[in-house]
DNA sequence: CCGTATCCAATAAGATACTG
DNA sequence: CAGTATCTTATTGGATACGG
């Protein structure tokens, strides 16, 4: 019975390679899974715990969370640590190599966000949206401004750090920032790309740094214009 | 009747979306589908037949190819266009934005490189490893050799012209190559990639050119080392 | 609440045979 | 050759229930 099960398993995985020796093709056996690189994405700026993933990604049911994460564990993409003491929390982060898949997700965000298709107006994550400045910073605007922005999603804290043309990104305290922009990341997208008026945020500190960053960032040209 | 099939339709289409405004997520709604971005990548060098497809992705069936054929072409990555006579046949190509994600293939092929999983020693598409040499290419080893390599694959003819440390591939006639490399795929990138003795490809030409070229491309590291 | 497991219905993928 | 049609199997998603 349960050696059946196993043959079963084997079957299954073998039947869904690709078997084929591109590292394109490998890449896909890796992260090609619906989800993989959704969920991958969420732990690039930083660990994640179960239900912080299924709040940022709807659709997707939690068994089929479950899954993926074990399938990135087994891969050597994310691994689950145990918070210490008093948390004592689980959470999933991405490994070294997980993190290199940034590259992956970003070209494709960038190649994507050409489409006409693309509706921009849907929900989105607080990690999407600021793994989104990284991918579409103009450096040259960006040279004008040094400062320290944090962001408030809900409970998360996360600091972008802009200074000569480049910016960083990570979870942390905000307290330090110049200033602080507390809205939901569907509202900040709307002022950064949507061209929405800057009211739509809270911000606190440092209004004109605040007003300098939502204006760093720019997408691509529409295909066909 | 027919309308309840709409409608059915309707909802499956929606039920595989993201709804997440991030252009990632949007990206593989794209090509996310499974072989959709081997199918695509194959389109990268040029028009093929539905036939050469079938034949580069061995394991992809004929229906799943006609509806991600179909998707691509939906969706404005590939259309379908008439040889004009006397060889009248139908070939798929790339649309101009559809080359625009070689970048997302090229980041997923090296990254995906540096896996303990990878098997180099899978078959592999004529087009596969050409790309593979545009990702691959160590430009400070390439400066050396300013060549025009011809490749035979079958029936397929590529050049591959390398010049001030790039590489520009192309499908084409091979004649006025400085050496021809006819051999399977594999066998070539056994012969780059693994180490394996020149002497498993056919050269004609400038033997010295072509055995420049197969040092030309390395490897990321291994994931660990 | 956190995370996993199980069951079920809906789709997508795969194998094979068939048609113009 | 260039696909369709059909049937089977696998995966997905939704709901729900279970253990810590």
């Amino acid at each position: 019975m349960e050696l059946e099960k196993v043959t079963i398993e084997r079957r299954a995985e073998a039947k869904r390679r690709y078997d084929d020796a591109c590292g394109t093709a490998h890449g896909l056996e890796l992260i090609g899974e619906r989800w993989a690189l959704l969920v991958l994405r969420e732990l690039l700026l930083g660990p994640r715990r179960f239900s912080q993933l299924r709040a940022d990604l709807p659709g997707l049911s939690a068994n089929v969370l479950t899954q993926r994460l074990a399938e990135l564990e087994e891969r050597g993409l994310a691994r689950r640590r145990m918070l210490p003491p008093p948390a004592s929390a689980q959470v999933y982060e991405a490994t070294e190599w997980g993190l290199e898949a940034e590259p992956v997700i970003q070209a494709l965000g960038r190649w994507a966000a050409r489409s006409p298709m693309h509706d921009p107006t849907l929900p989105l994550s607080g990690v999407s949206i600021l793994l989104s400045f990284r991918t579409m910073i103009d450096e040259k605007r960006a040279r004008k401004l040094d400062a320290r922005i944090g962001f408030v999603f809900g409970k998360d804290r996360y600091v972008a750090r802009v200074r000569k043309g480049r910016i960083k990104v990570a979870q942390g305290a905000v307290e330090e920032c110049d200033a602080i922009i507390s809205a939901p990341p569907t509202a900040l997208a709307a002022v950064v790309y949507g061209g929405a008026p800057i009211d739509l945020l809270g911000i606190s500190g440092d209004r004109s740094a605040a007003e300098k960053f939502v204006t760093l960032f720019v997408l691509p040209p529409k295909v066909g214009s």
